[in-house]
DNA sequence: CTTGACATACGAATTATTTAGTACTATAAA
DNA sequence: TTTATAGTACTAAATAATTCGTATGTCAAG
């Protein structure tokens, strides 16, 4: 069976999306960069780092004293993830109400539905 | 400001649907769809509805010796919150990157965004 | 009237998530 | 060599989410 498909809390998301951003971070850059936002002790920073990877969002190499993280798979498998997991439990598994809605609430604009549309087709 | 904008927890949410099913619904009455599906106890469903009661989902009146709940706002607005929600958290606020997400996955196929397309031409 | 069925009220245990303190180690500067 | 600094390991507290037990009340059947 799959490995029960965990997907990412708020805060392990937040991390994780810098750390996509940097290709790499050691905790301290992960921790200034947060820092700049909120308060937060470091400390904090490097238990969550550690958390993300134990569950294999995270690979570390020791570099220096420093350990040095990497993403352990792209972005966009993983926020393909969360969309699956979001459209499961809100819709039930399909997309199409998701759509209608972001439409319907004008988060997104006829003009860039029909470029998305031209996009795949020139992409055929 | 804003009531803080509480978003549903997945449990909360798995209620508020067979709720909004319904148009009105005692514990039992939830309970007994829960129960279809997995082991759960009344005094949990009750504790759950009496949740969302406190944070403004449902809306109770006595009738007999039992509460009968009611959604207090419609379902598409509510969703609608989650999905914002979601797009903040995941994509700091823009839809577009989740629509690219949904078509390049083929959680969407072309035709049904020129369907949708089509649907909002018709509505302006 | 007593009892069983069914309801709510209240309290609390369990698990998940988030946060951070303290102890210890190694390096580099003084 | 002593000491300050920057790191990890380990522990645990705080909060949020989920679950359910026990006490209690009310109604209806016997």
């Amino acid at each position: 069976m799959r490995p029960k498909h965990t997907t990412l809390t708020p805060q392990e998301l937040e991390i994780m999306k810098l750390v996509w951003q940097r290709e790499s971070a050691t905790v301290r850059d992960i921790y200034e960069a947060l820092l700049a936002h909120r308060k937060i002790a470091y400390t904090t920073v490097m238990t969550m780092m550690k958390i993300l990877e134990t569950k294999g969002y995270l690979k570390k190499r020791r570099q220096d004293r420093a350990f040095v993280y990497r993403p352990a798979h792209p972005k966009n498998q993983v926020i393909g993830g969360m969309i699956r997991e979001f459209i499961d439990r809100v819709f039930n598994g399909s997309a199409e109400p998701l759509l209608v809605h972001l439409v319907k609430a004008r988060r997104i604009r006829e003009k860039d539905l029909q470029k998305i549309a031209r996009m795949i087709e020139e992409a055929e």
